[in-house]
DNA sequence: CACGTTAACGAAAACGGTTTCGTGTTAATA
DNA sequence: TATTAACACGAAACCGTTTTCGTTAACGTG
């Protein structure tokens, strides 16, 4: 087993200083000629590396960032990440990921885990259990440690720092408004509780839409599922009860499973019932009909992200200004709505 | 700004040497009861938390398990993720994700960032690029180094190591079988080019079923794509001149793909093709039909992963013994095939 | 009273680098 | 010849911990 070797065996070796080696393969003018070749030759020879920690402890920058998401197995959150890995790894640094499952305390063991040290900065969305708590003190205390943060999609008006989102409310009033515009009386959502910040956006722009067109809000149209999980007795008694001629289901999964439930209670689609729900992903793609979608731009959000998080990180600037950076969603038309 | 406290901080503060926080905080024998009272207490009131790159520095033991993977925007890797997570958290590691983009270049590079001290070990699956290349150079200086390395699914017989692998000869042959049980004549297979260790080794239990029932192995049943990217032109030409009457795909996008186009072209599923795909994925689930699948236990995988992987880690042993540990498929009837 | 013990703490090395500030030697200059 | 500048290198501090090995003072013992 060949160990890594380090600068006090190649000064040990040729009989120099370690601040000699150093500086010999930092190229340092202080150096002859003569030495200089010696020891990168030498270091060369044994494939020297420097000790990534070692240079963390020195410099107090450890060129890791870390990520915080609810889930992973959930197409928008990796196409973010992916987004995040391909500017940060150009940008030379390693990403992190920790999962808090949707839950608070995660959340918190994550963050706190990765808050001593072992990060330069954080990019993170909200979990719903932290959502629904509704305590930032452990995003607060971050920002007051002076660690970068940029929080993207599922974020909150109580802590400052960068944002990164889209523009839910806009997402949601195009969906609706291409609904009513195909004639549709009944445009119904599908939702969770409003204690996510994407949910609340969402809704107001379904309102805003529908009032544009001159509907009134009406309760019996509107699902409010109380988690993430996909229940399906509920969204058939929706269907079957209330009667949508259109729909915009605040995510994909629900959207897909409307989509299914539908068409096994009879309904065609998009004739009797057009659908359009948020995220963009395989299974909008290959759904059958094939679902049109609000796409959220998630690797785009990402490399946003991270971005704003490196200039932050390395930038000497102590400006205390934070933006948020708000993308534009675009409706991708599909088989479920009428072209 | 609060800046994080550190030993030296408390110390001075206090009055005492920097030796006698950290035994106090480490509530050794050594430090008198009232001493160690007060720097408890002023190490909570501060809310001290040891710097872990010095930790890492010290114990040349970082906490981090490496996961270098293809492609993150992909079901079975981001479920083989979360149980690498599940496991690792729970242990006290954190995990940093490396994308290599199938990329035999970039998986390189992300390894040589890591192994310089960043990681405590290495979990990976290979791209397709080191596996078409078939150059395993950076795999053996990781190994040779001494850095406990763990390979799942895309693995190689030319690095010696841990492996976790599902048995994909024995997935394709159940897969096929049942098809033949249908008494499907024509059983095609779309599969990628063999330099992929799981493809090849799924042609392998593809032909075994076919030599069980007495079928030969026709050249013309079997279509091979170059890449990942989806061809429709081939496959619709494929499906369409060989006729197949039962079909195995390599893949879950390949699948769908396959489902819709026979679809498009007016071939009834299951009735007169009958589909199974490898990885059990959303979209097999949510298809139209439901695609009957091979299950490939993702999370289990990678649970099972991180647990061989931290054992080496964690290991005073220095046995240099090596385990490869198979998994077994299941196979998922759905409405792809007939019950 | 001399000695050994023990309790309680500090000094210093170590992990692997970077960087500042000498310092000794040589050669150029006054 | 004395002074100085340039050159090439080394010593040491530092990043934040851990840990070994003193050291000091108080105490008990013979």
């Amino acid at each position: 087993m060949k160990q890594k070797i380090t600068l006090k065996h190649i000064a040990k070796e040729l009989n120099v200083s370690i601040s000699t080696v150093s500086k010999a393969l930092k190229n340092s003018e202080e150096i002859s000629r003569d030495t200089k070749e010696k020891i990168q030759a030498f270091a060369r020879l044994y494939n020297y590396k420097p000790n990534n920690i070692a240079i963390s402890l020195k410099n107090k920058r450890t060129k890791n960032i870390g990520v915080v998401i609810p889930d992973i197995v959930h197409h928008f959150f990796t196409t973010v990440i992916r987004g995040i890995e391909q500017f940060a790894n150009q940008k030379g640094y390693n990403v992190i990921v920790c999962l808090s499952d949707e839950s608070f305390d995660k959340e918190v063991i994550n963050m706190e885990m990765l808050a001593n040290g072992s990060i330069d900065g954080f990019i993170m969305s909200l979990s719903t259990g932290t959502q629904r708590k509704n305590d930032y003190e452990h995003l607060q205390q971050v920002v007051e440690q002076g660690i970068p943060l940029v929080l993207f999609d599922r974020v909150t008006d109580q802590v400052e720092c960068d944002k990164v989102i889209i523009d839910d409310q806009l997402g949601a009033y195009k969906a609706v408004k291409k609904l009513l515009e195909e004639g549709r009386k009944r445009v119904g959502l599908v939702t969770t509780e409003n204690y996510l910040s994407v949910s609340k956006k969402r809704n107001l722009g379904y309102e805003k839409a529908l009032a544009e067109f001159g509907l009134p809000y009406d309760e019996e149209l509107v699902l409010k599922l109380p988690s993430m999980e996909v229940d399906h007795q509920r969204i058939a008694d929706f269907l079957a009860n209330s009667a949508p001629d259109g729909l915009l289901s605040v995510n994909e999964i629900f959207g897909i499973n409307a989509l299914r439930i539908a068409r096994d209670q009879g309904k065609r689609v998009p004739e009797d019932l057009s659908i359009i729900g948020f995220t963009d992903g395989l299974l909008s793609q290959y759904a059958n009909p094939t679902m049109s979608a609000i796409r959220q731009h998630g690797e785009e959000m990402g490399r946003e992200s991270a971005r704003m998080l490196i200039e932050k990180v390395e930038g000497q600037s102590e400006s205390e200004s934070f933006v948020t950076k708000i993308l534009e969603p675009t409706l991708i038309e599909r088989e479920s709505t009428i072209n």
